[in-house]
DNA sequence: ACTCAAACGGACCGCCCGGTCAACTTGCTA
DNA sequence: TAGCAAGTTGACCGGGCGGTCCGTTTGAGT
């Protein structure tokens, strides 16, 4: 969680702490939201019971996690807002969604559904820096104009999702569906599109 | 299954099995592979006990499941291969299948490998018909030479996990998505990719 | 050094899952 | 219509899960 204490945590508690959001981030990565609450423990080296006085619900692990990764690409998001070149901005803003997510694929998103108001808070910071930078992008002609800030959004999953598919695929395999996708947001050759969401 | 048993079935035994595997894909579309064998019996109007006396086990009712899907997308695929436009004849196949996995979500093939024999040889079946389908489309500059058929085989998953995450989608609003994505195929305004797999 | 709130840990609980089984029912055949 | 194999059923089992609880340990203030 990104809320200060009202009283600083003993120095055990946090050494634990660290290591337990760590360890989940791990281990959500590779079992996704199977992944169980003893696994976790025992990769940071801890208790069952000192997971639940950190956080009273597995789905409240899984949020700060979660709070965590979009809070990184919010702040890219913002900086990528003063780079010079608009569509190299969107574009790299794009690699880096991709490339964090390869260590956690972002379904949950879907079913952690309001679980989390902080959660919910974060991510629509997101969602907004994400329509700047696209609308930034598409007034310097760089991607077609019938593309939305939600377009990005859902697509930036894809490659990752894609990827999984491939048992043993090379670590930036993601890199070329990534690639393909963005050529098709470019304005040239561009079909016209069924209506948004 | 698509094997014919030895001895034709019971008359209440073939219905049942039917109605199984109707409830089965219903059921693994709604909740994924979470769907309980338990609850599909109940969909099914049969008891639990029933289920495994036609499928040993819930990844083989599984395999069936999607044996059935995979076959009728490989003959489809066959079918385009004669079409007089091969552009045309892929984009129509990648929105038939993108049409028809809206109602079960292809990342099992992930999870259920190599579980199932039958399930193999359907999907390695698929697979050549695809990039039969792929170099045809390619032979008449329809799409840029350096797709692959594998890239379609992964492409045309996406737009329905990436609706996926919109709470209360338009039932056709992965075909926005397929459409960027099969724009990204087009030779015009295509940069170079990095390596297949 | 003493104290005590804060933090820890793991046995424990209830629940639900996939899968089994033996008693029961039913459709085919002669 | 009688007999029997084929089919059905739901109670039951072992196991793993998220979450609780309380006896124990430990770090910080004095």
């Amino acid at each position: 969680m990104t809320v200060t204490p009202e009283r600083p945590l003993r120095a055990d508690a946090a050494r634990n702490r660290y290591a337990l959001l760590k360890a989940a981030s791990e281990e959500f990565a590779a079992h996704g939201l199977d992944a169980s609450v003893a696994d976790i423990a025992r990769r940071a080296g801890i208790g069952k019971g000192t997971v639940f006085r950190h956080f009273s619900t597995k789905d409240d692990l899984l949020a700060a996690v979660v709070i965590d990764r979009i809070d990184g690409l919010g702040l890219l998001a913002r900086d990528l807002l003063t780079a010079p070149d608009p569509g190299a901005a969107l574009l790299e803003f794009m690699e880096a969604a991709a490339g964090r997510q390869r260590q956690l694929d972002l379904s949950f998103l879907r079913d952690a559904h309001s679980v989390n108001d902080l959660l919910d808070d974060t991510r629509s910071e997101l969602f907004t820096a994400i329509t700047a930078l696209v609308e930034r992008a598409k007034d310097a002609g760089a991607i077609r104009p019938d593309i939305t800030g939600m377009d990005v959004i859902l697509l930036m999953c894809a490659p990752n999702h894609v990827v999984s598919f491939v048992p043993d695929a090379p670590p930036d395999l993601w890199r070329r569906y990534l690639g393909i996708i963005f050529d098709g947001l470019r304005p040239e050759g561009a079909r016209p599109l069924p209506a948004a969401s």
